[in-house]
This record gives C-alpha cells, sequence and structure tokens, in this order.
DNA sequence: CCTTGACTATATAGTTACTATATACATTAG
DNA sequence: CTAATGTATATAGTAACTATATAGTCAAGG
C-alpha cells in the first residue's frame, strides 16, 4: 500500500465521473483547455483524479456564462492570488444568476396561479366578490396619452420593472379612472400597475382598498371592451351598486395562450359600492 | 384616445424592449417561432407590446434548456391548457436549476474560503490549533484498499456526493487510523470525507471531535509525505503530546491552482493529547 | 428639395461548444 | 483466441446565434 504506482483514469472513466461525454473532453485536450496527465504511446489519454476539481472549476465557470478561451486564458496561468479574484468576480455573477432564476421560478408560479384561476372561470359570468388587498407598483400618470406616447411609457415601465427586479410575473394591468369611465373613456387608463406579493423597500407603492368588487370577462379585442362594460354596468344597477374610484384591467389570455387579439381574455375588476 | 389606433414597435424598439439583439429577433421571424403581427409592403417588421409576453416565455423556456424547436412545437399549439401543463413540467426543473445554482454559489463560498485561509498560511510552520466542531460524510471503509480500489472507492463517492447532493464545496478529506500512521502506513486510509457545513437529514455522519490538533502543511507529491509526517512527530514529542485516534488530510493547493504535483500542498491534522 | 444619418431589410459567412459518424487500432473477458 | 468493448483520429454536422456586406427607407435640418 505504501508505494503507490498512480492508477490513472481512462477518457472514458473520466468522463463518467465529470458527468460529461467522452468526446468533450477529448475536444477540451485538443483545445488545450484540460489535458490528461499522462499520454501513453499509442495516444490513450490517462486523467488524474485530482484533475476533477478542475473539470468542476471549468464547469462552473462555464456555467457563468465565461468562454473556454477565457477559462483556459486562466488555466495557463495558474495561481492562488489568481484563482481567488476569479473567484471574487464570481461569487457576484453568480449571486446576480441565482436571483434572476429565483425572477423566473417566480414568473413560472405567478402563470400556473393565473391559469388555474382562469380555467376554472366562465368568462360570460359577471360576479361580485371581495377584493383582496393587493400592493400595486404604479407607472407614472398616463391619462391622455397619445398611442405612441402610451407606448413608450409602457416601455419604461418595463425597462424599469426590469432593472430594479420588480417583475413579479403578474400580468401588467391598467387603471382607469371613474370620470373617464363615466365618459366611456374605457381605453383612455391613468396609470399602468404590477402587483407585488413582496413589496420591496424604497419605491413608492399604491395599496388598492379591498372591499367588494364586480368582476367581468371581456373576449376580444380592447376595441370592443365598451360593450363588455355595458353589460357590466347594467349588472351593477340591477344589484343597486355605484362605481368606485378606480376600475382595473388585466390581460388573462394574450399571447402566451392565444394567437389572435379576438381570443385575448381581459378581467375587469370594477370596486363598487351599495347604492345609499 | 378612443379612437386608437394601434401604435406598433420596429424591430429595433422591440428588442431593446425585450433585452436582445435586433438580429435575435429577426432569426426567430425566419424559423417561425415569433413573427411580428405585421409586416408591411417593404418587409419592415411591426410588433405589437403584447407579444413581450411570449417573449418572455420563450426566454424562461430556452433557459430551461428547451429547444427553439420545442419552444416552437408549443407556439404552434398554444392553448390554456397546454401552457399550464409546460408550466407545471417546468416548475420542477426551473427548482432544480435553482437548487444547482445555489450549490455553485456554496462552491464559489468555499474555495474562497479555503483559498483565502491558504494565502495567509505559513506552510512551514507547525502550529498547534483548536479543532472546531465538524460534522463529515464518510465513504466506506477503504483500509488496504489497492491503488485501483481506491480509485474506484473515490469515484463511488464522488458519485454519491453528486446524486445526493452532498457536495458542500469543501475539498474531499482522507481519515487515516492511527494504527495505520504508527506503522509509517501514511497513504492506507481507512475515509474518504467532506465536510457538511449544514448536514442533511437521513444520511450518516461522522462528528469530528473538538480538541487540540496540530496541523502541518506537506507541499509535494504524496510520495514524499512521510518527510512531513516526520517533522510534525518531532514537534509533537517536543510538545509532549501524544497522537489521537485518526489523522486527517486535506488538499489546499491542487490542480486548481498548480500544474505540477510537486507544488500542490495538503493540509495534516493530527488530534492531540498531552502526555500523562 | 436634397442630403445626411439613423434606421430597416436580405443574404451569407463565421463562431462557439459541442456532438455524431466513420474508420482503424488496442485491450480485456470468457 | 475471438468477440465485445474500449481507445484513437479525422471530419462533418448542429444549434443558436452573431457579424458583415450590401442595399433600400425614412425623418430632420439646412
Amino acid at each position: 500500500m505504501n508505494e503507490k504506482k498512480e492508477k490513472y483514469l481512462s477518457t472514458g472513466e473520466f468522463a463518467k465521473l465529470c458527468n460529461v461525454n467522452k468526446q468533450t473532453l477529448i475536444y477540451y485536450d485538443q483545445i488545450g483547455l484540460l489535458s490528461p496527465v499522462v499520454k501513453n504511446e499509442k495516444g490513450y489519454r490517462y486523467y488524474s483524479i485530482h484533475q476533477l476539481e478542475l473539470y468542476n472549476v471549468i464547469d462552473v465557470l462555464k456555467d457563468l456564462d465565461m468562454s473556454l478561451k477565457d477559462i483556459k486564458q486562466y488555466t495557463q496561468n495558474k495561481s492562488p492570488e489568481g484563482f481567488l479574484n476569479l473567484m471574487y468576480k464570481k461569487k457576484e455573477e453568480i449571486a446576480k444568476k441565482r436571483q434572476e432564476i429565483e425572477m423566473k421560478e417566480r414568473i413560472i408560479e405567478a402563470k400556473i396561479e393565473i391559469m388555474e384561476e382562469a380555467l376554472g372561470t366562465d368568462f360570460n359570468e359577471i360576479r361580485l366578490a371581495q377584493l383582496p388587498e393587493a400592493t400595486l407598483y404604479l407607472s407614472r400618470d398616463i391619462k391622455n396619452f397619445s398611442n405612441e406616447e402610451f407606448v413608450e411609457a409602457v416601455s419604461d415601465f418595463i425597462d424599469q420593472l426590469y432593472t430594479s427586479n420588480l417583475d413579479s410575473g403578474y400580468p401588467i394591468g391598467v387603471i382607469t379612472k371613474r370620470e373617464q369611465v363615466l365618459k366611456g373613456e374605457f381605453t383612455n387608463y391613468s396609470y399602468l400597475y404590477i402587483e407585488q406579493p413582496t413589496p420591496k423597500e424604497g419605491y413608492p407603492y399604491f395599496q388598492a382598498v379591498q372591499g367588494e368588487c364586480l368582476i367581468g370577462y371581456h373576449v376580444g379585442d380592447d376595441k370592443t371592451i365598451h360593450q363588455t362594460y355595458e353589460r357590466i354596468f347594467s349588472e351593477m344597477n340591477r344589484l343597486h351598486l355605484v362605481l368606485g374610484d378606480y376600475v382595473f384591467e388585466e390581460y388573462i389570455y394574450d399571447t402566451i395562450v392565444r394567437n389572435h387579439e379576438e381570443e385575448f381574455v381581459t378581467k375587469i375588476m370594477i370596486p363598487v359600492y351599495h347604492r345609499a
């Protein structure tokens, strides 16, 4: 046991240990990224078990979008100091990457929530419900914006969500003020919003009042949404209810599940009060 | 405001909103994955702002290693039910992905810890230290293993770490029993181990006793490690100390920071007691 | 009205990091 | 000793961009 002659691993054995294709190791040898410690007279490659550590580091760096060329750059100038500096840099990058993944996980969960609700909903029905309290992150005031200005405002809002990590995966909704709604200007929105289940410090939020709310669904293009509003209004009358200060709209079915605007579904939420 | 003529986004505008190269959108149009809603007589592409949602979903799916071909498959058969099923599947995949990223983050942090310690260490010095309590995950008994068996045992151990998510980023160490050490069989190890800062339920662990410990560093090949052991033993004698039940070894500098075995550094930790 | 600069388009070639295939030689297990 | 498995090289193919070259389009300023 004392006089160990090193036992090396063949390309296949080492590949299994690395959880990687054998060809990939040959490729790494060719480009000089990770070469076996020994190559016998027949050209057979033999790796030392210690080389797994290097492979693992290469694998992590690769995941952090470092090109094999750049990784090779490091491996050819190995040093504890250089490695430590590299790790300092990569520690920040991977934390950012983790946050991005977490965000995408939240997006998937939000989509599931919305789709499950939608699939259990009859879009013809208008129902009275208790609106749960929600925290909304708002855009700047967009009332009376032209179509061009509107599109720009949406772009800005999305940029903000992206750069400030505020995208919760929930749909971007619009708020229309009572005044515009009464005038029949259903698409003259006042704000864009996105729900924030876990609000972040340092951002201006809008606390949507909880209370009774009439919910209806519009199937089709925004241009015909007045028809659905009229249906909701007549229901509101029938129930002796009056319109609150704001109206909320959210896309439920959009480009993700439908191809044509005529099949899109908008959820309309109208806070209401009982007529005195 | 009521009579909105839709305002569309040019390829460049939409690309900015998506945070993506313009050419990529053209490519997606070519392969029929995501085409603009309008293409004018001059061939100019115009996207609807709603199409961003679809782009975002494509982006998430792409991150989950779904090929553009498979994504296209879905987008051509859009439906709320199909989307929900896809999301259920992808929710699990992304959770796994997040765990992998978290693991890699831990690995980076562990490497930083080890390198920082190593860079502040004089490898010639032999020092007496208090060994902190640590939980170790052990391999099966590997005493008297031939070199071939040893390599296989290491491979098995690493496989276990991988499949059971036990890799903490800390180096894999070896434990040699007092009996073998006294016989001078310094490389006749009894166990492999890896430190687990946050042990998982359901795995057999070894609780390393905390206590006094003599720490020395061997620079060079394993084959010459007896020289370093002798230096440590003479220091042990000088301090009137006796050898504990086990000896621990860990690689500090390996293939990650050095090219040749003669430059590798092994940390040797020997629990000791005061001579009666 | 014309020009200039910023945009758009297509077509094609190049890039990265594999991945597959074909062919031939080597090793090992029964 | 043979069959199965493993190794090698060389070469071509692939996915998903990415860059380049060339040409047409549009909007603003002098």
